[in-house]
DNA sequence: AATCAGATTGGCAGCGCTGCCAATCGCTGT
DNA sequence: ACAGCGATTGGCAGCGCTGCCAATCTGATT
């Protein structure tokens, strides 16, 4: 398409002025919808848009208008990884509210990499947004410096275990660890084990095992043995972990699991294994799936408020109001794994 | 955070020029490596920029730039849906291969949205993107007509049964549906059904089974009976549309299902009422879900190269050329449950 | 020492739009 | 008929940066 056009340049604001026989402000007024204008105006304006397939510039209008109130309508959004579906559901919460309110977000990637994360930033504040929403409390110095230079609303999400720099959004991480020890202690379980998945990069996991193994430890019955698969969570990696955990120690009699994906593979291993679980072995997993409810027994696990945390992240990033930690809790489900 | 600043303006190229001693120009050229300046120079702006804390405005850049070679480091990508792994997997694709660019990503979700879809275009064409990357070959005509009056590069991926705009990225839908009853009919399959989600919605579903269909009538053994659920799909969704189909159905051999979540829920609902797979029922999926491929029988279904597609998309949009169409093709995993 | 190509640099006009302000219009009250 | 006042409207200076071009500088060459 592109090669072919004789270098057509695109219709402008002035266009549509001459055409509608008006003032470019005048046209600006009517297109945002603020000020005053005559029906006749606004009619006029409009035919003329119509007529040429104008499309407003906003980089031209964001500019423009930086410095005011207005002009700013886009956000930035910094999610560690696309491969885990809780993280498209943050997107989704967000971009439903942000929709809303005719924002646009930009999105990156950190990919788990806490200086890719600051890179990021800063590519992302080279937009001029009017927010930024990055995933934990975890950033480097940098990003820390930039976020805070940048003078725009922050709001981290997922975690509240910690320090926010403005807004924070989301949960308690080590008290899901904490509340889902106490279920399957209170279940009677006392061997129990852990499998889990990089857990250096995902410091979200980190928080919910040291408060799974410090609830186990007060209660007397410490954690038995770990398995950690490297690399990202997913069913394939939690089966075989759970495969080893159970050849170094086959008497457990309950394993926690990282998150969902690798519960469900470790579920499959029971299956394949002829493991009856609950019966000969509990499983408990994190996030609440979709799919590990339709599981033959529902998964144990904690849902969590992902597309309210993220409907809320952006929803607090338009307001306008001090720092603040907005704890959105979370649910645990008993399921029948358990 | 930002209620709390005395309006302080952000730091511009031109306080760098002066901190610096040099001219704004030079800033600019050092700042984008472009042209010639001396070893000196680039240190004296470096240390400037570090000193300041300066982030290059790109809505001013990109304005500046319009209309020539440089400026536009900016792509839109439309996606119908988040809910569904394959799309985060698409922009995961993109993603990398416009990091490697230094181009950054608008996204838009349709939900699957025509209409929604097409005001979307209208919204991230206001960006000036140097491209734009949308989701299938059907479009409104108001999309179409906008998408070439953008005079940019479009590239529609996933989907090649049809005409495209400009570039088309992915494979036949259709032509899964044909091999998927092919395979099934090769290995025995007489009396076979399908399960679905809404199917008016994902039009590509719609091809697979138009294909499904197709090659069973051809070899004179048409689908007997199908299930089509309400809303998205998912494993829920399969699980208890399958239990739907067998309850009309129960003579069925073969199951062919819209994709892999809702292959997954038509598994468990096997599992759940000792349905042995594939002795008493045979289950085919679509998209090679991680999952699907760590259950205790891996299903048997379509590897599509999601990330490829996207990653192609991406890399085409950069290209010069004529329209073209690249089909990435797919490949059939047998698994253990046909 | 004069000359010249090439490297380096600065000045400045926009890119398309919005904010601000002054000008004009349409009515009302007296 | 005329002042008074809000509703409407147009003009124009930037927003911060890049492209273009002219100015200056650096050595090497004659």
């Amino acid at each position: 398409m592109n090669v072919h056009e004789p270098e057509r340049r695109l219709v402008t604001l002035a266009d549509v002025a001459r055409a509608a026989g008006v003032g470019e402000s005048t046209v600006s007024r009517v297109l945002r919808n603020q000020g005053s204008f005559s029906k006749r105006t606004q009619d006029r304006v409009a035919e003329a848009v119509a007529r040429l397939g104008y499309v407003p510039n906003r980089l031209a209008g964001m500019l423009a208008g930086s410095g005011t109130t207005a002009g700013a309508k886009l956000v930035g959004i910094i999610i560690p990884s696309l491969t885990n579906i809780v993280f498209p559901d943050l997107l989704r919460g967000a971009n439903a509210a942000l929709d809303r309110d005719g924002f646009q977000s930009v999105i990156g990637v950190s990919d788990y990499d806490p200086s890719r994360e600051e890179a990021l930033i800063g590519a992302l504040l080279s937009w001029r947004p009017a927010g930024l929403i990055v995933t934990g409390l975890e950033h480097t110095p940098g990003a820390v410096a930039r976020l805070r230079a940048s003078g725009i609303r922050v709001v981290e999400m997922i975690d509240t275990d910690g320090t926010g720099l403005d807004i924070v959004v989301g949960f308690s991480n080590r008290a899901v660890g904490c509340d889902s020890a106490r279920h399957l202690l209170d279940r009677g379980y006392r061997r129990i084990g852990y499998v889990g998945h990089d857990i250096t990069r995902d410091l979200r996991a980190a928080k919910r095992l040291a408060g799974f193994c410090e609830t186990l430890v007060q209660a007397g019955h410490p954690l038995v043995e770990r398995a950690i698969a490297s690399g990202p969570s997913s069913a394939a990696a939690g089966r075989e972990a759970l495969g080893q955990l159970l050849a170094r120690r086959p008497d457990l009699d309950a394993v926690y699991f990282s998150n969902d994906d690798m519960a469900l593979g470790g579920y499959f291993h029971c299956l394949a294994e002829g493991i009856a679980v609950p019966g000969r072995l509990a499983l408990f997993g994190f996030n609440a799936l979709d799919i590990a409810a339709a599981m033959p027994r529902p998964l144990a696990t904690i849902r969590t408020p992902r597309l309210e945390i993220g409907a809320m992240a952006a929803e607090r990033l338009g307001a306008d109001g001090p720092p603040e930690v907005i704890d959105l809790g979370y649910e645990l489900i008993p399921g029948a794994t358990a």
